[in-house]
DNA sequence: TTACTCCGCAATTTCGAAAATCTTAGTCGT
DNA sequence: ACGACTAAGATTTTCGAAATTGCGGAGTAA
C-alpha cells in the first residue's frame, strides 16, 4: 500500500510579483493554486504573517483574495479569527460530485443540441491535446514533475469545460467550473500516486474518448449516460482513497 | 402603461455601523442589498468615496465586501478601473431562471424523496409566513413600506429555500441561494408595480401553495412539472416587463 | 479541583496616507 | 481636422501602523 506523497511537505516556491494586472489578483491566483495543490491543506490556519512571508505581500490583497475564495467556498472565513483552508468530507466530496454530475450532465445536453463546428473542435482538439499531455507523462520513467502534471491537468481540466462549452449557460460553465475545482482538490494529492494508478489513468482516458466520440456524433444518450457514470466513478474512486490513506 | 417606480432616485439611508462582526461583513450585506433593491443600478461604477460616504466605511473593508460580490457575480471588477454592478440582459436572467430551474427541481425531487417531517412543516411553516405577509401587503390601501415588501420578499426567499432544503446538497442550496438573489434584481424593480400585478401575486401564490401542497404530499412529478413551469414564467414575466420598459 | 477574572501577547481588522494607475483636457505637429 | 504627447487631477490599490479582538496562561475564590 503506498502512502500518497506528501505534498504539503516542500510547497514549490511561490510564483514573483507580477508585472500587470493588480497584487490582489496575483494573490488570488497564488492562494487558490496552493490550496488546489494540497500545499495549504484543509483546515489550515491561513496567517496573514505566514501568506506575507510565502508570497511577500502586504495583508491587504492577501485579504482582498480570500474575501474572493471564501465566496468560492475554498476558504472559511471566521469573523475576526481569520482564514482557513475550508475543510475536507467524503459528504462534501459527494454533494460535489452529485452536483458536478447535475450541472454538467445537462450542459453536455445542451451542448450536443446546440453546439456546431467550432464546439466540435473544441471537444476533439481538447481531447487530443489531453492525450498528448496523457501519453507524455506515461512515458516518463521518473516521477513527472509538478510543471508536468499542472499541464495535464490543464488539459484535462480544458477538456471538461469543451464538453459543455456550447451549452449556452455562464452559470452552468461557472458552476462547472468552480465543482471541478472542488472535486480536484480531492483527487490532486492521491490520484497519480495511488496503486493501480497508471491502469486506471488508461482506463479514464480510454472512457475521455468515448465520452468525446459520442457527444461528436451526437448521440446524446450515450454520451450523457457514460459522463455520469465517469464522474461518478471518479468520486468512488477518491473515496477509495481516502479510506486506505485518512485525510490528515 | 405604468411606469415602474425609480427605486434609485432616493436610496433609503444606509445601516449604522454595528456593535457585533466585522466591518467587512457589514459592507457586503449593505452593498448587497442596495444592488439586489436597484438603489445601486446595473453598471453602476461602485467609486469607493461615494459608498466611504454613504455607509461611512473606510476603503479596506468597502474593497473586501467587493471582492466577495465579484465571485457572487453581483459585481464586476476592472483590475485598476475599479468595481461595477454588474449589468442586466435578458440573456442572462433567462440563464439565471434556467439553471435555477436545473438545480431547483432537483433540490425539490431530493427533498420530497428524502425530507422527513421537519421538512414538511417547514415547507408549511414558511408558506403560511408568506401567506399572511402576502395578504397583509394586498389588504394595504397605500403603498407598502420598502420595509414591507422586505418582509415579503424573506418569507418569499424563505418558502424557496424549504421546498429543497431536504436535498441534503449543500452546493445545490448555495447556488439556489445565488440564482434567486440573481433572479431577484430583474424582479424587484418592476413586479410590484407591474400592471395586473394583484392577479398576477394571487396567481402565483396560489401555484406556490399548491407546489408545497404536492411536495407534502409526496406527489413528485406534479410538485416538480407546476415548480419548474413556475419559476420558467417568472423569467415571462420579467421579460414581457423589461420589453414594456427598458432597463436604464 | 473547578470556575471565573484579569492580563499580556498574538493575530486580525481597520485606518488613512502614499504609491500607482487611469482619465481628461490642453497643446503641438502633420 | 486628427493624432500624439504631456501634465494635472481623479481614482484605485497598496502599504504599514494603530485599533480592535481573541487566546492562553496565571492567579484567586469557592
Amino acid at each position: 500500500m503506498a502512502k500518497p506523497k506528501q505534498q504539503g511537505d516542500m510547497p514549490p516556491p511561490a510564483p514573483k510579483r507580477p508585472t500587470e494586472g493588480t497584487l490582489g489578483q496575483h494573490a488570488y491566483q497564488c492562494i487558490r493554486s496552493d490550496i488546489l495543490k494540497g500545499h495549504l491543506r484543509p483546515g489550515t490556519p491561513l496567517r496573514l504573517q505566514g501568506l506575507k512571508e510565502r508570497y511577500g505581500l502586504s495583508f491587504t490583497p492577501l485579504r482582498e483574495a480570500l474575501n474572493r475564495l471564501q465566496s468560492e467556498q475554498l476558504v472559511d472565513n471566521f469573523a475576526s479569527r481569520g482564514f482557513r483552508v475550508a475543510t475536507f468530507s467524503m459528504e462534501e466530496m459527494w454533494d460535489a460530485i452529485e452536483t458536478r454530475m447535475l450541472i454538467d450532465c445537462e450542459g453536455l445536453r445542451r451542448s450536443i443540441r446546440r453546439g456546431g463546428d467550432d464546439w466540435e473542435a473544441e471537444v476533439l482538439g481538447s481531447m487530443l491535446a489531453l492525450t498528448r499531455a496523457f501519453e507524455r507523462t506515461m512515458a516518463l520513467t521518473r516521477e513527472a514533475t509538478e510543471e508536468e502534471r499542472a499541464e495535464l491537468e490543464d488539459r484535462h481540466k480544458a477538456y471538461h469545460h469543451a464538453l459543455i462549452s456550447a451549452s449556452g449557460s455562464n452559470y452552468m460553465l461557472h458552476y462547472s467550473d468552480q465543482l471541478y475545482q472542488q472535486t480536484h482538490r480531492y483527487r490532486w494529492p492521491f490520484f497519480s500516486e495511488a496503486p493501480g494508478s497508471a491502469f486506471l489513468k488508461q482506463s479514464y482516458m480510454a472512457e475521455h474518448r468515448q465520452i468525446a466520440d459520442h457527444a461528436v456524433a451526437r448521440r446524446e444518450e450515450e454520451a450523457v449516460d457514460l459522463f455520469a457514470r465517469s464522474l461518478h466513478r471518479t468520486g468512488e474512486v477518491i473515496e477509495k482513497l481516502h479510506m486506505a490513506q485518512p485525510v490528515a
